[in-house]
DNA sequence: CGAAGTTGGTAAAAGCTTTTCTCAGGCTAC
DNA sequence: GTAGCCTGAGAAAAGCTTTTACCAACTTCG
């Protein structure tokens, strides 16, 4: 105990939060020594005293990481300047495992509970809506008067055939997954607004195969073909590429294209690199991390679901404006 | 709290723990009760007594995840039976965030620290050697008699290319990473061992940009090509396969690829799907976590590194041997 | 010089469990 | 009938911090 080095005990604790009254020169004496023998407090009894464990949980059904490295990078770079720690547990679709994290994590004192998943349009498997700790849901939906943090797939998907019509394509033919996906039908609809309907929406499935097989569709049509696609995710648009590419058509030079998700793994390496939609996760999970903080500490925060702009990665794929490739 | 719901304070406890001298139907009662009004022991109270936290920390300089993920689930998966819960520390190479994460970790009293990385040669830039609390390394490099898991590369590339031998082919060329890395030394060397010196090996970097670059040097040369490619992982794999494609080689008809890593993402969306080795990470984060667990409870564990064995998972990439695709 | 205020520090309680000790009452046995 | 034992349950301590209350000594002022 750093007490027996220094005087006290009592005394210590004071010393090394800086409160009550005492000498300057035996605070700075009770700090230096801890220093020297390396004390550090111990944060289960902190924690039993104050409530607070400064330690939250992230509860995720997204198994491959895709969504969740980002979200859980973003809370950990948000929460760790506060000496928040993050307990992970992947549950898979299983409400029965589920609920033992959940109840680990509750035993364990949380001060707060991040929900996020891999679908905007699904529940976690799970009811978190009368714990007695705040729960705060990130790129999963939430429960009625929650707060909710999701991108803006509607601005995402603008930003995106925008960038196409000023690129000069008219031709914009949107290859995307399957309509009963929330977040398909609000691009497609962005799509819409900002294309016509010149081209059709092709529906489909999240795989490299279903962006070939859509490209080979649309190209045994009669008629003109597309100048451009816009692909509902990386993975789709990388497929169109290489479809497009067995075919000889060239990208970005007869065909632009974009993606969406910007998984770099996929986007940066297509031939050539994918032009894409990135939905800024980590600084959704910085966001969820500094709400759930705010709720532990008390400080109100409106309920409500909240939609974050997403950014425009440009490679080559499409082009860029300044290099005229796309004209 | 429940003695108020029962009737005592310190006889809750011990009925609930089942230990201590009771009538059996105050037992039954306290134990009904707890039920009825959902009563859960707090854990840091009880940590502060026991000295065990159920808490481990899970230390990481693997951004991407590749490796982490299989690896957490593994652990996660064998410590939640027993009540552990994990924190997730991702740390970017970065020596004095990751000091801060194992602080803020030792401060919350884990149990134990599994280190992960993402490189068998390299360590984590953080010294985890003095720390009061048992150390585990898993897929990186560990300390003088630490615990080390690691996958076996060595016998994983032997898998590989002894398939491929016995499918017939006898022109292996292996196409690899940087040279400096271990597990591709590893990796030529069982290659070498098993195929001979029949090809070349040539070293590049980890991407599918290297895989197509390397088939193109390989077919510019004069004389036979090989009629496999044996891939230090699966990217590289990918940018082969999609050079043959482009060259008119089939695969696997022509020539059979096997790849490395077992990454779904890549092997399983290449056409053909990759044949590939699995380095059974989530077993390797099992054991890991088991052995984590045990020194924490003081059993004692032999130091050392394990090598836990790769396995072939068969795709199209190479044919089966049943369905004679590859003779 | 005595009363009031200030200063520097300690003692104690609280937070929640678990474990050990103690105690009261009923029983057995001599 | 009483000494000793067993049983069931409660009291208390420990684990580590933080916070509040308190106390002794010293200073200041009338």
């Amino acid at each position: 105990m750093a007490s027996a080095a220094g005087v006290s005990i009592s005394t210590a604790s004071k010393a090394l939060n800086d409160t009550g009254r005492m000498g300057a020169e035996t605070r700075e004496r009770v700090k230096r020594i801890a220093g020297e023998i390396g004390y550090r407090p111990n944060a289960l009894a902190r924690g039993l005293l104050s409530k607070r464990s400064f330690t939250i949980g992230l509860l995720t059904n997204d198994t491959y990481g895709r969504f969740t490295l980002p979200v859980m990078a973003g809370i950990s770079d948000a929460l760790v300047d506060h000496g928040v720690s993050v307990f992970l547990c992947a549950i898979e679709d299983d409400p029965a495992l589920a609920q033992i994290h959940v109840d680990a994590m509750l035993d364990k004192q949380v001060d707060g509970i991040i929900a996020t998943g891999k679908r905007l349009d699904r529940r976690l498997p799970v009811d978190l809506s009368n714990l007695h700790v705040p729960v705060v849901y990130a790129f999963t939906e939430g429960t009625q008067n929650s707060v909710t943090f999701r991108s803006d797939d509607e601005q995402g998907a603008r930003l995106a055939v925008e960038w196409l019509v000023k690129a000069g394509r008219r031709r914009i033919a949107h290859l995307t997954g399957p309509e009963e996906f929330f977040s398909v039908r609000e691009r497609a609809g962005a799509y819409h607004e900002v294309a016509g309907h010149c081209e059709p929406v092709l529906y489909g499935v999240w795989s490299e195969s279903w962006g070939h097989e859509a490209v080979e569709q649309l190209w045994k049509r009669p008629g003109e073909k597309p100048d451009a696609l816009f692909c509902g995710n990386d993975q789709i648009a990388r497929g169109a590429v290489d479809a497009l590419r067995e075919r000889g058509v060239k990208v970005p030079q007869d065909v632009s294209v974009i993606g969406f998700d910007n998984w770099e793994i996929v986007a940066a390496q297509t031939r050539p690199p994918l032009t894409t939609v990135d939905m800024e996760l980590k600084e959704l999970g910085r966001q969820a991390g500094l709400t759930v903080l705010a709720l532990a500490e008390g400080r109100p925060v409106e309920p409500g679901v909240r939609k974050l702009p997403c950014r425009l990665i440009v490679r080559q794929s499409c082009g860029s404006k300044a290099a005229g490739e796309c004209e």
